[in-house]
DNA sequence: TATACTTGCAACCGTTCGGTTTCATAGGCT
DNA sequence: AGCCTATGAAACCGAACGGTTGCAAGTATA
């Protein structure tokens, strides 16, 4: 069972979880409402994004309020972190060429 | 077949093959050679990752040499960009906090 | 032309995924 | 106590996934 971040938002229906989670905590039958699958479908979603941290759970009485775990979701950033790097040397790069090219246009 | 960015990169081997072609384009064979899998495995990979335009090729005699289309990786941190708001905003309230609190210890 | 090399494609296989249905558990309400 | 509500867990199912094996096509090279 692997069950890293990057399979955990891999579904689209999760990514929609998470985007919800992200602007209010909710109860997994708050949350089914919002989707046209079954409220255990939206269970399962959940125990996988609680598996990997993404989501929180406080017991509320009989329900149970899941919460995003914003955090987590800066390892992802962190992985992205070194292709930021190439696509902003390329920028600069870019940059540089305009301005030569602005250079050649001004002997004209 | 879901193919989007997210489920491509969702398996570790097309991440490590991503890693592997931002330092440099490779020929499949080139790949194939850091991974236990098969040459097929592998070319399998690549045709997802094309697929989604997170790789292109080019022929070159009668070797492909596959590149790394980096801006395609900007959909990822565009869609990372509304909870990094969310945890830098976090991050200046707790900022905030330790302000009133340095402020708090300052009248004692 | 014959041969070797590089690659992609199709068929197959076991496993995982995402969904439904059914059931069990546990907390509130009358 | 008895019932309703909220939730998770288990069993099952079809589809997709990731891998292998075998094969065909195209290019270099003798």
């Amino acid at each position: 069972m692997r069950r890293d971040i990057f399979q955990a938002i891999a579904d689209p229906t999760r990514r929609a979880i998470i985007a919800l989670l992200a602007i209010q905590a909710m109860t997994p039958n708050a949350l089914a409402e919002h989707f046209d699958t079954s409220r255990q479908a939206v269970s399962k979603h959940l125990k996988i994004l609680t598996e990997c941290d993404l989501v929180s759970q406080e017991q509320n009485g009989r329900e149970i309020v899941y919460s995003l775990e914003i955090d987590k979701m800066k390892e992802i950033d962190k992985w992205l972190e070194q292709y930021r790097k190439i696509w902003e040397t390329r920028f600069e790069q870019l940059g540089e060429v305009l301005e030569v090219m602005k250079k050649e246009k001004a002997k004209t």
